[in-house]
DNA sequence: GGTAGGATGGGCT
DNA sequence: GCCCATCCTACCC
């Protein structure tokens, strides 16, 4: 097969701006086991000010890793029925992360299939922030794991494109609705269009 | 093609 | 008790 990893992205990726790493994060590809896919939608959740970031009001049980060390994976819990991905950002101590809301499967697209036997098409496998935890099998038991080791793991993609980004606002939210922290591949690869 | 509404449970005030 | 960083189905053009 053809070589579609390049190498794990270290920690110092990851302690910059939030806003910086949620640009970054597109083209690169997330790998989990036996699946990987390129990164098409993120979002940042810089926290300080932002009240629609869960670490908007402190440390709890639920928000201690996003204050943690940068390059680990903040999952949660949502709507009773999903789970959603972040990396954590910034220096520890800050409570800055990304959400990772969409890719394009690249590798084990058949194991992908399998855990999403309701999607009709590729595009519909991870075109989502709960779609993508289900096709990529990132779990709660992930929260708090490094993101620079391991099997769940960041790589630059083997071969680096030019691309487009477009900006929008966040998705599902009530708080600083209007503030443009939504980063997409402009088109994506194969033409999905992420929503 | 499009959209309205139900499912479903933990976190936090 | 209310609020969700969602997805899927049913139903309507």
């Amino acid at each position: 097969m053809r070589q579609v990893y390049g190498p794990i992205l270290k920690r110092s990726f990851y302690d910059r701006s939030t806003i910086h790493v949620a640009r970054e994060l597109l083209g690169k590809v997330l790998v989990h086991g036996p699946t990987a896919g390129v990164i098409t939608e993120t979002e940042a959740y810089p926290g300080g000010d932002d009240l629609a970031s869960h670490s908007a009001r402190g440390i709890t049980n639920r928000t201690r890793v996003i204050f943690g060390p940068p390059g680990h994976a903040y999952v949660y819990f949502i709507y009773g029925m999903y789970q959603c991905f972040n990396v954590v950002c910034e220096q520890e101590g800050t409570g800055g992360a990304v959400l990772i809301r969409a890719l394009h499967p690249v590798v084990g697209v058949a194991i992908m299939q399998s855990r999403r036997p309701k999607a009709r098409k590729l595009a519909d496998l991870a075109s989502g922030p709960g779609k993508l935890t289900l096709a990529m099998a990132i779990t709660l038991q992930h929260n708090g794991v490094d993101v620079t080791r391991g099997s769940l793991v960041v790589r630059e993609p083997a071969e680096k494109r030019a691309f487009a980004i477009r900006v929008t606002p966040r998705i599902g939210i009530s708080q600083c609705a209007d503030w443009p922290l939504r980063f997409l591949l402009d088109p994506a690869p194969n033409g999905i269009i992420a929503k």
